[in-house]
DNA sequence: TCTATTTGATTAGATATCTAACGAGATAGT
DNA sequence: ACTATCTCGTTAGATATCTAATCAAATAGA
C-alpha cells in the first residue's frame, strides 16, 4: 500500500466515526428527557462513574471542550438541580461539582432509555462488530489525546 | 457474555467514537483556514467526489442535517464564491449546487493541511489500527442508517 | 379541474459550542 | 515582601446546529 493509499485508509476510518458520532448522538439526544443534551448526560455518567467533587476544569479536559463550554453545560444542570457547584476550599479560584439525588436519579432515567438501542444493536449486529474495533479505536482515541497536549 | 456486559461493551464503542471525533474534528476545524469549518470542507469534498448540480435536500441528507443547516451551510459557502446554486429547471421549489474554481482549489488547499496529520497518524500506529476497525464500523454506520429511515 | 396533501427551501428563534478578554486568586522570582 | 506571571472561572460576542413554522411548487384524489 503505498502513501496515498494508507492516508485514504486514515481519512475512511475518520470519515466512518464521523458519520456514526452523527447518527448515534442525534438518536441519543432524542431519546433524552426534553431540554436535555448528550452533553449534559456525559458530564453526570462521567461524575458518577469516576466520582464528583471534580473541578469544572478537570471535567472540561476530560470531555475536551472549552472552559466557557463547561461553564454553560454546569449551569444548566445546576439549574435543574443535578449537581451542586460549591467553592474549592482548597483553591479561591476554583470550584467543586457534586451530584445530587435528582441527577443520579436523572442518569438512571436517561440509561433506562438508552439500554434499549443498545439491545436492539446487540440483536441487529454481531457481537464481534463491537468487540473487534475497540483495541484500536482505544489506541487511536489515546494517541489523539497524548497528542493534544503538546 | 451477560446482557448487562453487551450494553457496555456498545456504549463503550460509541463513547471511544464520541472522542475521537471530538479530537479529530478540534483538531481539522483548528487546521481550516480562518472561518471555515469541517461541514464546509465537507460539502465541498462531498460534491467534488461524487459530482456536483445535487440539490441542498440530497446533500443534507448524506450529511444527516437538517435543510436549515444545510441553507446555512451553503450560504456560507456562496458568500465564499466556493459554489453556485443555480435554479433546478426540473423543480421550481428546488436548487442545484455546483463547484467553483474557487471551491476546488480550498478542496486542495485544505486536503494539504490535513495530509500531515494522516500522514501523523500513519507514522504512530499500526497500519493494522486503520484497517482492523473499519469493516465493523461499516455494518454499524449502515445499520443506524437504515434504521433512520424508518 | 380543483382542492388537499406533500415536498423543497427558507425564516425565526433557541441552544451548544467556540475564541477573546476579563477579574480574582495563586505562584514564582527577585 | 512585592511584583509579574499564571491559572480558574466567567462574561461577551460569534457561529453552527436544532425545531417549528412559512411559502411556493408539485402531486394526488374527487
Amino acid at each position: 500500500m503505498d502513501k496515498q493509499a494508507r492516508r485514504q485508509r486514515w481519512f475512511e476510518l475518520l470519515n466512518e466515526i464521523g458519520i456514526i458520532y452523527q447518527l448515534a448522538s442525534t438518536e441519543f439526544n432524542r431519546r433524552l428527557p426534553d431540554g436535555l443534551h448528550l452533553s449534559h448526560f456525559g458530564v453526570i455518567n462521567h461524575l458518577c462513574r469516576l466520582g464528583d467533587g471534580r473541578t469544572p476544569q478537570q471535567i472540561a479536559r476530560a470531555f475536551q471542550v472549552t472552559k466557557p463550554t463547561m461553564t454553560n453545560t454546569l449551569t444548566k444542570l445546576s439549574a435543574q438541580g443535578f449537581v451542586e457547584i460549591r467553592d474549592n476550599p482548597a483553591d479561591g479560584r476554583s470550584k467543586l461539582v457534586y451530584l445530587t439525588k435528582a441527577g443520579r436519579k436523572f442518569r438512571e432515567k436517561a440509561i433506562a432509555t438508552l439500554d434499549p438501542v443498545l439491545d436492539e444493536l446487540d440483536r441487529a449486529l454481531k457481537t464481534r462488530t463491537a468487540n473487534e474495533p475497540l483495541p484500536s479505536l482505544r489506541a487511536l482515541r489515546e494517541y489523539l489525546d497524548k497528542r493534544r497536549d503538546v
